[in-house]
DNA sequence: ATACAGAGTTGTAATCATTACAACACTATT
DNA sequence: AATAGTGTTGTAATGATTACAACTCTGTAT
């Protein structure tokens, strides 16, 4: 279901964005580190491989990206964005403990009211916040 | 069912928030202006009251509000925070042509699925982008 | 080959919301 | 009148994001 990434790949051709290196390894990326990654942690990782890489490249990329609807920005964070890669309809919950981002299942459309008809509806967003079973299992212990 | 000035006056007072001048100002404003206003709207309106004011004072005041669970922070802007009075779940729509934010009905705990019954959910957000009817018929008046 | 054009990348500087912090003001109590 | 505690103010720092201009790379036409 996921798309690899030769499809990818594809998607940026029928798009006309060019296959530059860092845009590949940026979608590559993406697709194989499916955590919700910030600018800064695809910049880091990528740097390893091309230390010239800039951050404004990724910040580039990753615009680019979100225009053709290919990745998601997830702005569940106060200050800095993340991006996925599942471009599908599906939840968020942040941790505010760890700080991890869990996908879960969500039937957006079922959710659009009647007073939306007359609305174009580009973009949909469910964002839940609390803790994890992990961080509340560790709370438990400490009291 | 909207919280009056009044209750929200009291509600301080219960919850052990000194009434400040410059809170009881604030939390007015929010009370009056239920357009999801900016920290920057509601300084700059204010100050028009309370010459003296500081933002600084302002956020302060609405990380105090937000903490006791009397205003609710609605990050769907990119960059700045808006905040609503209204803590009842309710979705949010802003347009991407005139900026305007709309309120909408929605069932959300109807949505939360089986995968999330070992978190501890303590926020709720949906958020939707794309046009408002005003703006989807002076598109087509200019096509 | 060489020159050129267009697309993509890079690094630095600016922007701007938010936060940190220290000094000041205000209130109530003794 | 002194003091303590709470709230306010203004300035400076922070940090993600954007603007921008210079540079590189690739392919094409001469």
């Amino acid at each position: 279901m996921d798309p690899t990434f030769e499809d990818l790949r594809q998607e940026l051709k029928t798009k006309n964005i060019g296959l530059s290196h860092q845009r590949l390894k940026v979608l590559e990326y993406l697709a194989q580190n499916r955590c919700h990654p910030t600018v800064d942690q695809i910049y880091t990782e990528l740097q390893k491989d091309i230390p010239t890489l800039s951050k404004t490249t990724v910040y580039n990329t990753l615009r680019i990206l979100a225009e053709a609807g290919l990745v998601k920005v997830i702005s569940i964070e106060d200050k800095e964005c993340r991006f996925d890669i599942d471009t599908e309809d599906h939840g968020h919950f942040k941790c505010e403990s760890c700080g991890t981002i869990f996908d879960f299942p969500v039937d957006i459309d079922s959710l659009i009211p009647e007073e939306l008809s007359n609305f174009k509806i580009n973009d949909k967003n469910v964002y839940f916040k609390g803790l994890c079973p992990g961080c509340l299992s560790n709370k438990k212990e400490i009291n």
